[in-house]
This record gives structure tokens, sequence and C-alpha cells, in this order.
RNA sequence: GGCGGAGUGGCCGAGUGGCUUAGGCAAGGGCCUGCAAAGCCCUGUACGCGGGUUCGAUUCCCGCCUCCGCCUCCA
């Protein structure tokens, strides 16, 4: 059964569940003409609580709510973080492509135990070690091409939402307020350890045993008060938030009782998950219909953490290769699979992204600028097959080489169709090399003109040179391009220039 | 102890009960080129170990080895 793709699929959408404002977040100009309609083929998505392969069928036809899991923002992003941050951007594109009309939201956590201690060690404020670690992570987001949430919510803006769950399950039985902290009681939801495959009665015991527990696995969902931190009012004292607190508020909050997809770190599928989906499931929301967990990125075969403080941070990265390179890099392994970090494997990544990239400027140079066409349909099997990007990448390869071989044969036409196809599909992936965000360092029109005219000239000299045969002077012009980061090649239809690097 | 994941050709990394046995990177050969560059074509016969099921297993089952994760903060 072949996938067959009804409308032309146009590259640009309109990813706006909330309209005008939105447009910001567009990518060069990404818009989507008309919902196209798949036959034959639709998305399916691994489902960690099931444990199996799930039709993706959302709540309400053509719309698609997801709740991601974001930072923690106590210190600087590593290439886990934006691992989990950039396998879900390519779920919402892909859902957008597909004609969904998305709404997303990734939290912030702006506050927990990890924060105020850094924040007092600095001797900073606690919300401005926090604020200060949230930008840091939105521009390493930006950067690598993350579209932005709807809307990107902070814990500390939303106590009274908290409060207001944690009431409902006090009223319902599920929790207790004990010397000022609220813990849910475990043993009143039947359904706990469903998510994450625990057995209550063969779990360790949970977090600290703390006075007021009436079971040692019952979870905190709000800390009491103490002094020298912050704190908010409640009807049980002050206090702050727990972390499992504030995302089943937060989701529900932008998403209501029940929403589609609830995405995260495959380490947060216990406690965090679980906790949340105990919390908001006793209070009597349906809460997540389905749950997605990436894989992480190892380094020397470990997990990659903060606490065992073998990361490798964004900054650091993008010191070293451009961020669709790392983009490339992350999104070419499955995102459920283990991405062993190697200089070497990030090297490769570079290489085969540059395959592409040079296919697509190449058109541009030789026939004019590509416009979005339609992708294959192994493209889209590849996709609705649990976002499978790497056999998505092997589709985009062999349109490459077709396109590459239509290239060399003098054939244009097929060579701007292949080319719009390429565009089409790594747009999807938040890769189209043509994509404003990825061409921005370009210098400005009047020094691209002024630098045209001059390599013009050169390459005029060159050209003549080589009429009489005087390959050394020709030669030498192309060294001296060279030396100046230019590169020339000769093609059919005569010398191209680049300038490296663009 | 409980739960879960992984071991694929030089490397990265998919996938599958057998068929043209992804894709990329690197390597070798060839084509193209004045020479290059880019590109194209060809080549490599891999699935941790031992059993079992089967006409046939890398793919299913059992056992084993090794590695990793979660059960405590963590994308």
């Amino acid at each position: 059964m072949l996938p067959l793709i009804r409308s032309p699929p146009s590259l640009t959408f309109r990813n706006s569940p909330l309209g005008p404002a939105r447009r910001r977040d567009r990518r060069g100009g990404w818009r989507l003409r008309a919902p196209r309609t798949i036959i034959g083929v639709t998305l399916h998505l691994y489902d960690t609580a099931s444990r199996s392969l799930r039709e993706f069928i959302p709540l309400r036809p053509r719309t698609a709510s997801i709740y991601v899991c974001g930072a923690t923002v106590q210190g600087v992003p590593h290439i886990g973080h934006v691992r989990s941050a950039l396998n879900y951007d390519v779920l919402r594109r892909w859902l957008i492509a597909t004609g969904y009309d998305v709404i997303y939201i990734r939290n912030v956590t702006d506050i927990d135990d990890k924060i105020l201690a850094k924040a007092a060690d600095a001797g900073r404020p606690w919300w401005e070690w926090a604020y200060t670690h949230e930008r840091i992570f939105e521009d390493a987001y930006r950067e690598l091409g993350c579209l932005l949430p709807s809307a990107l919510p902070r814990a500390t803006g939303h106590v009274p939402q908290m409060v207001e769950l944690m009431a409902r399950l006090i009223d319902g039985g599920h929790a207790y307020a004990a010397d000022g902290d609220v813990y849910f009681s475990v043993a009143t939801f039947d359904d706990y350890g469903a998510l994450s495959g625990q057995r209550l009665d063969e779990m360790c015991q949970g977090e600290s045993a703390a006075l007021g527990k009436r079971d040692p696995r019952d979870f905190t969902m709000w800390k009491g008060a103490k002094p020298g931190e912050p704190s908010w009012p409640t009807p049980w004292g002050r206090g702050r938030p727990g972390w499992h607190l504030e995302c089943s508020a937060m989701a529900t909050t932008y998403l209501g009782a029940e929403f589609d997809i609830h995405g995260g770190g495959l380490d947060l599928v216990f406690p965090h998950h679980e906790n949340e989906r105990a919390q908001s499931r006793a209070a009597g929301d349906g809460f997540a219909r389905y749950w997605l967990h990436n894989g992480w990125v190892t380094l020397s075969g470990e997990k990659m953490s903060k606490s065992l403080g073998n990361t490798l941070s964004i900054p650091a990265t993008l010191r070293r290769v451009r961020a669709v390179d790392l983009r490339y890099y992350l999104i070419a392994a499955h995102y459920r699979s283990a991405i062993e970090y190697s200089d070497g494997a990030l090297d490769e990544a570079v290489a085969a992204y540059q395959r592409i990239e040079s296919f697509v400027h190449r058109v541009r140079e030789r026939c004019g600028v590509p416009e979005p066409a339609p992708w294959c349909a192994e493209f889209v099997t590849a996709m609705n097959d649990d976002l499978g990007t790497p056999a998505a990448l092997a589709a985009i390869h062999s349109t490459v080489r077709a396109g590459n071989v239509a290239l060399d044969t003098g054939d244009h036409t097929a060579a701007v169709g292949a080319a719009g196809s390429v565009r089409a599909m790594t747009g999807v992936l938040g890769l189209d090399p043509l994509d404003e965000l990825w061409l921005s360092k370009s210098p400005s029109d009047a020094t691209s003109a002024a630098l045209a005219l001059l390599v013009d000239r050169l390459l005029t000299e060159r050209a003549e040179a080589r009429n009489r045969r005087d390959y050394a002077t020709a030669d030498a012009v192309r060294d001296q391009l060279l030396a100046a980061g230019i590169a020339v090649e000769d093609t059919p239809d005569g010398p191209v220039w680049t300038v490296k690097g663009t």
C-alpha cells in the first residue's frame, strides 16, 4: 500500500494556533497553503504507556496539542537537552506539514533546589540566575532552528493553578498536607506505576523520608517554606512548587484536562511523568493520550548529565560546527535510540549535510532558486512510521543523487524539481539549506554585489587565460580566489563560485 | 532486587524470516575535467556467543556474555 499524496505539498506553513502574533516564529517564510490528505499511511507514534506503536488519532480533528517538559534552568544547555527539543520540533513540523493545527507548549522550570543553591553560591538572586539561564536555553533552541512554542510557561507564574489542583486532590482524598508540605498519596491511585511499568510493591523507598509522609513512596507536590527561600501563600501555608505538580498544572492550563501528546526525555518516565499522570488522573483529568520519550546522548558510554559533569555544552559545540550541522547530527538517528557522541560522528554528519546543501546551492546558482516541490513517498512513509528520520534522510539523499544526475546531463527542469523536493523534505526536518535562518550570515546585498563584480572580473581573466591554454595563469587565479575563501568549480554552464562557509 | 534498552560491514546508523539484503562518511577502481573541485558509476557481503524452531534467521524462541538506563535531581 503506497502512500498517495493528494494535494501538492507546499512548503510553507502558517503554524499558528494563536493568530497573527505568531508569525514571528516562522523561519524563512514557511507557510501552509492547504492541508493535504495522505491516503494509505497515517502517523503512528510509539507510546510509552502502552509500549507499542499507535496510530495518532487526535482528540479534536486536525489539531494536535503537545506538552514537552522543558529544562530546569539551572545551567547551560548541553547537547542532550537540545536533542529533546529538536525531536519534538520535528514532530511538530511534521504535524503542521501534514495539515494539523498544532499547539505546542514547552515549560520552563524556574524554581527548584538546584537553582536556589547555585544562585546562592554565586551570590545572585535566584530569579536572576533562572532567567539568565532561561535566555541561554532559548538562544540555543532558536539558533538550532526550533520553532517558538505556542507558549513558554514558567512554573513561578502558575502557582494559583497548582493550588487549585492540590485542593482538588486533597478534597478527593488523594493528597494531604503535613508540616507545610503537601504529598500525593500513591496508594490511593490504583493505576500508579502503569506508565513506567513499576510495581508499587517492588519500588525502592521513594524520596528522602520526610517526617510528615504517611508512606515513603508518596511524593512531594508542594514544599513548605524554609527560611531565606522564596515562597507563595497557599491554604496549607507558604511554600514553593514541587517539580511534578508544575507540569500537571501548566499542561492542563494551556491544553485542557485532556490533550494529545506529552513528550520528554527517557529519564523523565519515572518518577516525573508517572507522578504527573497520577496527579492529573487522580484529580479527574484525562491528561496525555500519548507519551513520547526520546533517547539520550551519551558521552564515553555514559548518560550525559549535570550530576556526572560529563556534559557537552551547546555554546562549546557551536564553536566547532554550525548549528545546522549539529541539528542534522542529532536528527540523523532515530529519536528513540541512544546517540553515543563522538567528534568523528559529528564530522561525518557535517559531510553528509554538506552533500545535500551543496546540491541545493548548485541548483540555485545554475538554474535559479528552486521552489518547494512535492516530497517523495518514501519520505512520507518514513515520517509516518514513528518519525523515521533515518529513512527520511535516505529518501532525501536518493533525491539528491537523482538531482545531481540531472544536473550533470543538463536537465535543468529535473534538477530544479529535485532540489525543490529536497527543500520540501529538509524543510520538514528544519534543515532546508535555503532557510533564512541558515543563510543569515550572508553579507549585505551591497557587499555581495561588490564581491560579485570583483570575482567575475577575475574569472574573466581566468577564462581568457584558459582560452589561450595558459593554464599556469588560470590556476593562479583559482588559487588566489581559494586563498581568499572563494571556491571555483567548472560546470557545463561555466564556472561557479561560492564563498566557503555560507 | 524490580523494570527497561542495546550489541549490525573500517566508522556513523536504519531495517528485515528468504527477494535488487537503507542511507551517509571513509577506502579502492573507473568516468568526467587541460588539471582540479563537485558529480556520476562500480567494489566491500555485516548483523555479540551457544543452542532451538524453520526448507531457510541477523530478524522468532531459550540460555549466556558484555554494555547502558530508570527505580534519588536529570532532556
